[in-house]
DNA sequence: CATGAATGAGAATTCATTCAT
DNA sequence: TATGAATGAATTCTCATTCAT
């Protein structure tokens, strides 16, 4: 009992983290409509009155895990330092954490979009928490954009939310498209060689943009 | 009474039209395990047997508005004349009526949406009719590209694909993420002005891609 | 048009018989519960519009499908002239038409079973048209039954319906059972071995029976 | 309560029993396809979805059925010490003993019909569960005639599977054609004194077949 | 805290029957 | 008479949620 394992059964900390990562596979897959909430309750070795336990809903988890992965997003955010690196670097950087972040994680592309299809509803409710996080991401390229144009390596007059946005767009549109992109292209956009091609392409894409 | 369009009763093809329509709203409001027989056959002025008997399931439902959506878009693009313009208008024009597209019908970008989420399964069914369409738009600005190349207007290697790809980006991902970009940015992102901006953005960004 | 041929088209007559046979064969197949108005309408190269018009229902359909079926074995039974024959090859005869006969039509057999199953209510309706004729075919019996016994070679004290009963019971249930049987013992109860097996044994049971 | 047999809510057995006892009813009554899952439901005391939870579905149901129906008279049949009998004695009990089970388990002959109607679809899948029984009883009766063979009581050369078929055949016929029966035959076959002279009759059949 | 049985509302799908032409 | 569209009531099956242990 002296040691720091920690107990395996009735721990509710575990059993709610289990439920939530399972919940996240499962919602990213099907939707919310498309979720079972058996499912989950195996997936997460679980069962379903744990759900209910911890989360009161089904629509109580989806807001769980949606709030959890924008935490995830954040968090990861927070840990490049581009404001120690010299403007057109740092947003070459910025473009391929995205681009790295939505190939790694793409059950956060599928979230995002089960979460627009539902109109943000759960977004909103835990508005206070995710809010200031994405101020926090433009104001940082706000000044990086802003070292750019006082080097003159930029050109004036670019706005940063323009950017943020267009940063997601031309990357997570990649990821979010590939199922329907693969067909009507007719290649696989996930491909080893398409994947290289496509992340060199943005960075142009936001080069072309800021370039002076 | 004298008029030859007498709104016909007993009209299969017409019943048909008004469960696709119905279906379309359904669908792509509440995405496919979300949206409700009953409500598309209530919103048809029809009944449930009649959505079997021309869909024969739910899921061909969904298929067929999913290939008439994408005929839809079809008809649209052909009617553009971009060959008749000089390069760097043409690709502004692409921009603008793929905007104007996305703005004037929404419910093709949930619609997407909902079939990435379900792998491409109904489009794998129709490849064949929407897959050529798709090449044509790719051939069509890979033509754009080679004479804006050609008279010093372009910079060259341009890749197509990618150019398309970055066209449809730029314009779907706004309105695709709409609802959380609205919460996480903390403004409307549809406001008449936001949609300005970003029009406008969306035009730069396509031409810093191609310029020289 | 002086021809004696009839008009293919609008013969009322002609699309009551093509019905009435699709009919059989579904009944047959699938029950009363199991069979589908649909498909009957669309075996006879008819339409659903047609039963209602001669049948009324999909139980008068039913009930019209048991009177013929019954209709038909008796049809076939009086071509039999059992009194002319010597009396063991009297019965003989009766067993080996009542084996072929189920042989021959095996959706009498499951049409029989149905109308059990529905505890006779259709065969009620008509009992009229039916009564007479398994009365006729005991009298029969009856008859041949007591010129054996006269003749000495059947032992007396033989009721008529009993024999009756089982010399249909030890052909019909081979049939009726032939699914369940070959699997539970084993063997294909349909082949022409076992066949001619069952029919031979049959004949036996039959003399056991009778003779003095 | 000090009793050790409370009733128990809550379990899961004792659910499955109750279903499956009210299936039985229901499918003997009405066939599989006029069955009702309602009416399952209701008759059971439970609901549906326990169905769906025990059965998976309504075949499944239907499935459980037939296994439960073969098992029970199979495990009748096992109680039955024929061995120990003189021969001709043992076949009259083995006669007997089939009459009866038909008579008191009137859902036997109706869900053994049914089961055929679907052509043993149900049967096939527990095939390894039911196929040695029936092979038993026709080693049994194999058996019994050798005895009686070799004790001068039966005639030489008889098939015991012939044997078999036919006590089943005399027996099930008139039960599972009693409906039909007691209308064409103008007389009610369930009467006590009917039933009485069928069953010696019976008897006498198959003591006709067996008699040297 | 944990488990699995239970439930009722609801969802997709089917079907016999009727209606308009 | 013939045809195929239309309909509403069922019917099978599903699911989120609650309850008993």
């Amino acid at each position: 009992m002296v040691t720091s394992t920690t107990p395996k059964k009735r721990d509710s900390e575990a059993t709610r983290k289990r439920v939530l990562s399972a919940a996240r596979i499962e919602f990213s897959k099907l939707g919310l409509s498309g979720a079972r909430t058996e499912s989950i309750a195996t997936r997460s070795n679980s069962n379903k009155r744990m759900i209910y336990e911890h989360f009161g809903s089904k629509d109580g988890l989806f807001e769980a895990v949606i709030q959890a992965a924008w935490e995830d997003i954040r968090a990861a955010e927070l840990k490049l330092n581009l404001q120690d690196m010299e403007p057109m670097e740092a947003m070459r950087t910025l473009v391929r954490f995205t681009w790295k972040y939505y190939l790694k994680n793409p059950h956060f592309v599928t979230l995002v979009n089960s979460e627009n299809l539902h109109r943000a509803i759960h977004l909103k409710k835990i508005k206070a928490k995710v809010g200031e996080m994405q101020a926090h991401m433009v104001a940082m390229v706000a000044g990086i954009i802003d070292r750019g144009v006082a080097s003159g390596a930029f050109r004036p007059g670019i706005d940063p939310l323009q950017v943020v946005i267009t940063i997601a767009a031309i990357n997570f549109y990649y990821f979010s498209n590939r199922h329907t992109g693969s067909v009507v292209y007719n290649v696989d956009l996930m491909s080893d060689e398409a994947l290289e091609n496509r992340i060199a392409f943005n960075v142009l894409t936001i080069e072309g943009i800021l370039r002076a």
